[in-house]
DNA sequence: TAGATTGTTAATCGATTAACAATC
DNA sequence: TAGATTGTTAATCGATTAACAATC
């Protein structure tokens, strides 16, 4: 169902969905246009992309707001519940581990991993830090299908491979280094000070 | 000079900056079959972007290792010196604030802003925390021409606007929320949670 | 020289936009 | 009805890939 669109408009579906969700609760309809005009963006690729949901547009009228911020939320799986596991609970995992905006997307990240002996036992916004031995049995326990990788560059590639075997079918990667996984993972990078960099190289064209 | 580089290729220059230099010192060469290869993407595709910098290859050999990471450091201008402020000194800014990969991009965050009072006047990693009325005379006086906003999403726009006001050129923004400002200031969006959603959303194909 | 690899031009592919019929 | 907006098909645009000449 969610296999045939775009990663491009894929990404582009929770820029809607915030939008719409910041929006004035009296706007009972939402266009194409007004999107479009507000995101910077064309209007027919705002059709395109809320028509890979089930969203459905009146002629004369548009959206309904509440419909369209439902079925959006359907697409991306707000309403199911997905565990995700962190591993590397330094100053980045610890920020992760207290966002607490994962639960508008129906997951949570329900543990947490540490090579340091240090943190492990402690609890991280009421999430326990376990040691890394115990990551196969406990992704295996709480079914997580989802992990976040936050240690330092040079342990990445280990970690993603170890995470792949226990199970996890999708990571999300802060290190600064592309992880190579089997395929049928998939595998988002943010790399925060590339990001920085980009936008620097940006302004002396 | 990096004003007709589609931003889609300059994204990926990091990407190569960080394979290279993870590579064995004793590589003196590297082609662009081999980069590709490593990364998995065409090997066309990467001399095409190598070609963007001042890099040049030899037939037959490829790259000389140490020129193209110079290249590709030269031309994100890793050896200039920027100035970036941080909005916002929760667990996120504290975690940007501490992280160290900055410096490899010639970036350095200089000093961050609170809205909260208590948090004013402490320092993290060794960078002052003021109040956000100072922004306007600390930007001006460090000189920062880029911004990280870590502030919740209601307020990013108004942080966004007042920074903007202060002369900053470029936002990087992690707030879930898309900012507007004057189309000469370039904005990035980092939205973490939407990030692991879009995985989550990639699974059920 | 022979052959591997670069750099470039042409072809392809995919995403965005334009045009427009359908419709409430 | 008239007109605004959707949804879709065709055209355009830009990025990737293929082909190939240049070259060390």
């Amino acid at each position: 169902m969610n296999k045939d669109i775009p990663v491009i408009s894929l990404q582009r579906l929770p820029v809607y969905l915030n939008y719409l969700k910041g929006l004035n609760d009296g706007e009972v309809y939402v266009s194409s246009g007004s999107i479009a005009a507000a995101l910077d963006m064309g209007e027919v690729l705002v059709r395109k992309d809320l028509a890979y949901t089930s969203a459905a547009g009146r002629p004369r009228v548009g959206y309904v707001k509440s419909e369209l911020i439902a079925a959006l939320e359907d697409y991306l799986g707000c309403n199911g519940k997905r565990s995700a596991v962190l591993v590397g609970a330094g100053a980045l995992g610890k920020a992760v581990l207290s966002y607490g905006g994962f639960k508008n997307y129906g997951i949570e990240i329900v543990a947490a991993f540490d090579s340091d002996p240090e943190k492990v036992g402690t609890e991280i916004a009421g999430k326990k830090v376990h040691a890394m031995g115990e990551a196969a049995s406990k992704i295996n326990e709480l079914n997580a299908e989802l992990a976040v990788i936050c240690v330092p560059a040079q342990y990445a590639q280990e970690v993603a491979d170890m995470l792949v075997k226990c199970g996890v079918k999708a990571i999300l990667n802060f290190a600064p280094v592309l992880i190579k996984t089997d395929e049928k993972v998939v595998v988002r990078h943010i790399d925060v000070a590339a990001n920085l960099a980009i936008l620097s190289s940006m302004l002396e064209g």
